[in-house]
DNA sequence: TACTAAATTAGAATTATTCTAAATTAGAAT
DNA sequence: ATTCTAATTTAGAATAATTCTAATTTAGTA
């Protein structure tokens, strides 16, 4: 036993969580974090997961995806692209996304200063800044 | 004839493109350049258009939506949200998106500086910067 | 006026995602 | 251990946004 920390990590925080700790979600978990930080579509975790040879239904990939979500396990990011992505980065950061290859990209936060921003409108609290880079071949 | 300048800006550029002039398209035209600087989806152009006696089908909506989005007429957003915004502001600009209300608002690109980024991946070159500031009550 | 490529349309299809409602299970209580 | 119950899983239907198909119409040219 190896044990690699991400999964590890990860199980911990669905263990701190309210959600119950059931063999579907340490399938997807152990899946999701195996390889550190990766995007994923909804259909791709389906994927990954059947190639392990687990059985899991869409319906639960959908629901414990939005659920790992809510309950910061994961993060979501929407790019020019018809899917979600889900990110095992947890970490403030942004993307490169190219359109053509749908691919996602990280960008860590510290590459990147905003050094001038406009004031939040009236009665409105700021929640999150996200840099798309947009780039093709 | 008080000659709407940001409705006959956009039929200059229809008529400079090689899209053929319909009666449907320069309806379009009018609708969503009557007001300046808005963000629309789809469906919001078709109640829109409905609205002026116009009947227009929503395939046609979809059509010249995205031809005039390929043709630098409108141009397209993707927030966190399920639906496509189509934008009529050109310049470069970003926005602020508030999720529960929907509500996308144009940042003007002087209200934000960009002073570092990460160099472009290998052999891709850069397309935009989109930011997107998300904020909520 | 005739011609033809482009555009429009209704409605079907597709895709991503969510919902419904019935069966199963985790974890707490006995 | 056994029972209990709320949470979870699941198949399949439903929904929502968008695209496709194939027939009809039209813009712009000859
Ligand atoms: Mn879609
Ligand atoms: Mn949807
Ligand atoms: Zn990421
Ligand atoms: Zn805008």
């Amino acid at each position: 036993m190896t044990g690699n920390s991400h999964i590890q990590k990860a199980l911990k925080m669905l263990e701190n969580s309210p959600l119950k700790l059931t063999s579907q979600r340490v399938s997807l978990i152990k899946t999701l974090f195996k390889d550190g930080n990766q995007h994923f579509s909804a259909e791709d975790v389906y994927n990954k997961v059947k190639n392990t040879g687990v059985r899991i239904s869409l319906a639960t990939i959908y629901n414990c995806l939005n659920q790992f979500t809510s309950h910061g396990i994961l993060k979501m990011v929407k790019a020019s692209s018809d899917k979600v992505y889900f990110d095992t980065n947890l970490k403030s950061h942004h993307h490169f996304f190219c359109k053509a290859s749908g691919e996602l990209t990280d960008i860590d936060a510290k590459k990147v200063r905003i050094s001038k921003l406009p004031k939040i409108p009236q009665g409105k609290k700021l929640n999150s800044i996200e840099v798309i880079v947009n780039i093709s071949d």
